[in-house]
DNA sequence: AAATCGGGGAG
DNA sequence: CTCCCAGATTT
């Protein structure tokens, strides 16, 4: 990359940033490891929203050993309530593929970083700048909303085919010596001063060169497409229960929620499940004898980005395990309530079991 | 290129 | 309700 001198657009953000920076902790270190960690959990994750688990995770895996050593249930406990799970999954692996493949130290360069799984163009960018102060723009939601209005750019910022538009305006003016607290700058004039909504442009320094404030298009820009509906799930959960310990198991790949542990399920393709679906399904499927089931009465509704989740619970009290080969195939483990408490699960059956056992 | 993966907060 | 958030990965 040639060498950048500072520029309107550079000057402008990095003096607004040292005017209104949060004091955040993973802007106090230069660690690799820290780095990384916060950034992987900020990912499409608002900063009131990632710091605690920051400093959880920080707190509890102070190294990439200790994280790399953790058992990944652990990991992902506490991650909960963070949602796209992926993220702690990988993070876990590439913790473990960072300690035994390169000693415990991290990539030393935007490129190296970007293979390791989990991170991206935008997190390599990110540990790259600040972390060895490599001269490369970081390219998140707030720098594509900044860019878009100060320089007029109409691009879909949902089509991967406009990343490079963006990512040339950027690059073309991040400082080469200032690398870091230009892409600190950025986001956090996106964060706090160019926000999505009602941005605050009435005390803005780029005021004067913004093509959307002079344009009157600060509500047009950035182009945006509409992303589709979600669809509608319904889930009908079975808690078995046998002297005070449930049954739960591990959900499998290729759905939501991988790795997190939730109940027997039956989904349907409506709020009332068919009794010949219960008898085949569930009763059959589970070696029982057919009796009467009654649903708690509520119907939990959880929303994710892509699909509205219906939660109906039936408890179920059995007198006796279920068979040993039913269990394995089916994947059911008993456990107590306080094993409950300790394994990572969906928000929506971490409340379902907040209020009738926690 | 489009779909998928969470949960929370603002308006 | 809709939209967005320090995006990455899979299809």
């Amino acid at each position: 990359m040639a060498t950048n001198t500072p520029t309107f657009f550079s000057t402008a953000l990095i003096e607004w940033y040292h005017r209104h920076r949060r004091p955040l902790p993973w802007r106090e270190t230069t660690e690799p490891y820290a780095i990384w960690l916060s950034e992987i959990i900020l990912q499409q994750t608002r900063v009131r929203q990632g710091l605690p688990y920051y400093l959880k995770f920080i707190e509890r895996f102070p190294r990439i050993h200790d994280l790399a050593n953790a058992p990944e249930d652990e990991v992902l406990r506490l991650w909960q309530g963070l949602g796209y799970y992926s993220r702690a999954r990988n993070l876990h692996y590439t913790a473990k593929q960072v300690v035994s493949e390169f000693g415990g130290i991290f990539p030393a360069s935007y490129a190296g970083l970007l293979q390791l799984k989990g991170v991206g163009s935008y997190t390599a960018a990110a540990i790259a700048s600040f972390a060895y102060r490599e001269p490369v723009a970081v390219l998140d939601g707030n720098v594509y909303r900044v860019l878009a209005r100060v320089f007029g750019r109409h691009e879909n910022i949902a089509a991967p085919a406009s990343k490079k538009v963006f990512e040339e305006i950027a690059n073309a003016h991040i400082p080469t010596g200032n690398p870091d607290t230009f892409n600190q700058a950025i986001m956090e004039f996106g964060a706090i001063q160019c926000t999505p909504v009602a941005p605050d442009c009435l005390f803005c320094p780029l005021q004067q060169e913004c093509f959307a404030f002079q344009h009157g298009l600060i509500n047009v820009l950035p182009v945006k497409e509409k992303t589709k509906s979600s669809r509608q799930r319904f889930f009908h959960y079975f808690v078995l229960q046998h002297e005070g310990k449930i049954y739960l198991k591990k959900r499998p790949g290729n759905d939501i929620w991988q790795g997190l542990y939730d109940f027997f399920t039956l989904e349907t393709d409506s709020l009332f499940p068919i009794p010949e679906l219960i008898q085949e399904q569930v009763f059959d499927a589970l070696g029982l004898p057919p009796f009467p089931v009654n649903s708690t009465g509520k119907v939990y509704k959880h929303i994710l980005s892509h699909q509205k989740v219906s939660a109906q619970f039936y408890l179920i009290s059995l007198p006796f395990r279920l068979r040993e080969e039913t269990e394995e195939s089916i994947g059911l483990q008993l456990y107590s309530i306080s094993e409950i408490e300790e394994l990572p699960k969906p928000i929506l059956i971490h409340s379902f079991l907040d209020e009738h056992f926690f």
